[in-house]
RNA sequence: GGCCCCAUGGUCAAGCGGUCAAGACACCGCCCUUUCACGGCGGUAACCAGGGUUCGAUUCCCUGUGGGGUCACCA
């Protein structure tokens, strides 16, 4: 049974980046009829955010990430949050000092020198066991470190690149138990995986090397190494990863800005993996269907949110209006310009016209800021209209409204096919004088219904009076 | 800097020794003569460089270049 994890630490909002790790995780594992568990690496105290646990538990469900495990659904490998499994650890990190792949370390807390790195230098290695023991009885501060071996190499499979080979000279003997008690990232993660039953890990690039440190765990341990899927990350240009940092917007920073959640899932499962049919629409059950890992890309891949746009637009154009309405509603309500209308009467023009749920407040704009607007808008090539012709025609317009506003749509049919001039010209003229925006909503008589009777004659004059 | 990974149009991304080098977004035209928008059709645009291997390389190998990662008591 395929069993995967995805494993954040709880130090803020879900990214998008981790968000696309999951989803892999996630898909995988429901491709091979497998489980997704959900696990929470809080070991670094200092670093968790509060809060941050709540929001990953949401994001994940909202975006139909659904874990099998996890630590507010239970489990039978559980608790499924490191900081609660703290004394775990200990035991397995005596084993490995046992066997000689670690060693206790009193050296203190080394300082990182960023400009030339340096190696631990295994001083505390060459302490005897007894030696150590007696220290450590003694009250002294410690920490774990492994034991890397001076010579020999990591020789690993990873699922998408392939062989990968790490010196282990070129490796440093990484700290395994800090000196709070609490497990380090590198260590908790192989002892949790492994104790919680995970046969594919999948995670960033950013562990590509490490991972023969972590083999070099298992086999101490003497345990089953597991199957690796490292991903390339998703960046925001050819040199930044995507980032809470640089501002880069989080799952549901994109959902306040109207994108629909089945989107943004679909958009960044395209990130970086790509279906042998080609298609670039599918629903989460479409992409279990049609996952598989050598669909998987080794370079890393540029976040677009203009793309982003377009497959949420034909995510919204498919939605029923019912439904448009339901999830438009909160941006409606947004809108200030909009309040005293129908809005459902709205929702119902602009569902063809957004590409973002947000898009209803620029797009209705025209109910407030009509005044000032440019006047060149009547001016077309393609229907041969100006200034000139729109001042002649609106004091019919006027009457026309005046008159036959009930049937508007059929009354400007009429009205063109009479003074012999084209639909298209007349219907331009009438949309641009009663919204004054180049792009609408709807049609001059779909815009006039939605503004009223009254409101259209007022504008229509205003318009004239200014022409 | 050492080590690891990557390299097809502006972006995503097929290709896995012989292709006129797919497709999508964006961009640009045309059409839809009930108008903006939506939609339809078409177009511009790419194999990082240099060496090999081969009858033949975008595809395999090497070197260089560029980019990313890593070398923390962060994950």
């Amino acid at each position: 049974m395929v069993r995967t994890r995805f494993a954040p630490s709880p130090t803020g909002y879900l990214h998008i980046g981790g968000l696309r790790t999951a989803l892999y995780a996630y898909l995988f594992a429901k491709a091979n009829g497998g489980k997704f568990i959900l696990r929470i690496e809080d070991t670094d105290v200092n670093r968790e955010v509060e809060g941050a646990k709540k929001i990953i538990y949401r994001t994940l469900k909202d975006a139909g990430l659904v874990y099998d495990e996890g630590p507010d659904v239970g489990g039978e490998f559980g608790p499924y949050i490191q900081s609660q499994r703290k004394d775990l650890y200990l035991t397995y990190a005596k084993q490995l000092i046992a066997n000689g792949g670690a060693y206790y370390c009193f050296c203190g807390n080394t300082q990182r020198d960023k400009t030339s790195p340096v190696k631990y230098n295994k001083h505390c290695a060459k302490l005897s066991q007894k030696e150590a023991a007696r220290r450590v009885a003694a009250g002294e501060p410690y920490v774990i470190r492994q034991n890397v071996p001076l010579t020999g190499a990591g020789v690993y499979t990873d699922t998408v690149f392939g062989e990968i080979k790490v010196e282990y000279k070129d490796l440093s003997d990484g700290v395994l138990i800090k000196s709070d008690g609490m497990p380090t990232y590198n260590f908790a993660n192989v002892i949790d995986d492994y104790l919680m039953n995970i046969n594919y890990v999948i995670r960033g690039v950013e562990y590509l090397d490490q991972t023969a440190l972590y083999n070099l765990i298992y086999q101490g341990l003497g345990w089953k190494i597991p199957h690796y899927i490292h991903l390339q990350p998703i960046m925001r240009d050819a040199q930044n990863k995507l980032s809470k940092r640089h501002g880069d917007a989080s799952y549901e920073d994109f959902i306040q800005k109207g994108y629909l959640g089945e989107a943004i899932v679909n958009y960044i499962a395209l990130l970086g993996w790509c279906p042998k049919d080609h298609r670039e629409k599918l629903s989460l059950a479409e992409m279990i269907q049609a996952f598989s890992t050598d669909g998987l890309s080794k370079s890393c891949s540029i976040f677009d949110e203009d793309k982003m746009r377009w497959l949420n637009a034909q995510y919204i154009r498919e939605l029923s209006s019912s439904e448009f309405y339901r999830r438009a509603l909160p941006f409606l309500q947004q809108t200030p310009h909009l309040a005293g209308y129908d809005l459902q009467y709205a929702a119902e023009l602009l569902h063809a016209r957004c590409e973002v749920l947000s898009d209803v407040h620029k797009l209705t704009g025209f109910l407030s800021g009509f005044d000032n607007f440019n006047t060149d808008l009547f001016i077309s090539e393609k229907w041969k209209t100006d200034k000139a012709a729109a001042k002649a025609l609106l004091p019919e317009l006027i009457a026309l409204t005046q008159t036959s506003f009930d049937n508007l749509s059929n009354a400007l049919a009429d009205f063109s096919v009479q003074k012999g001039l084209k639909k298209g010209a007349v219907l331009l003229i009438y949309r641009i004088a009663i919204t004054g925006a180049q792009i609408t909503p709807g049609g001059a008589a779909e815009i006039a219904n939605l503004l009223g009777k009254q409101n259209c004659l007022s504008r229509l004059t205003s318009t004239l009076n200014r022409l």
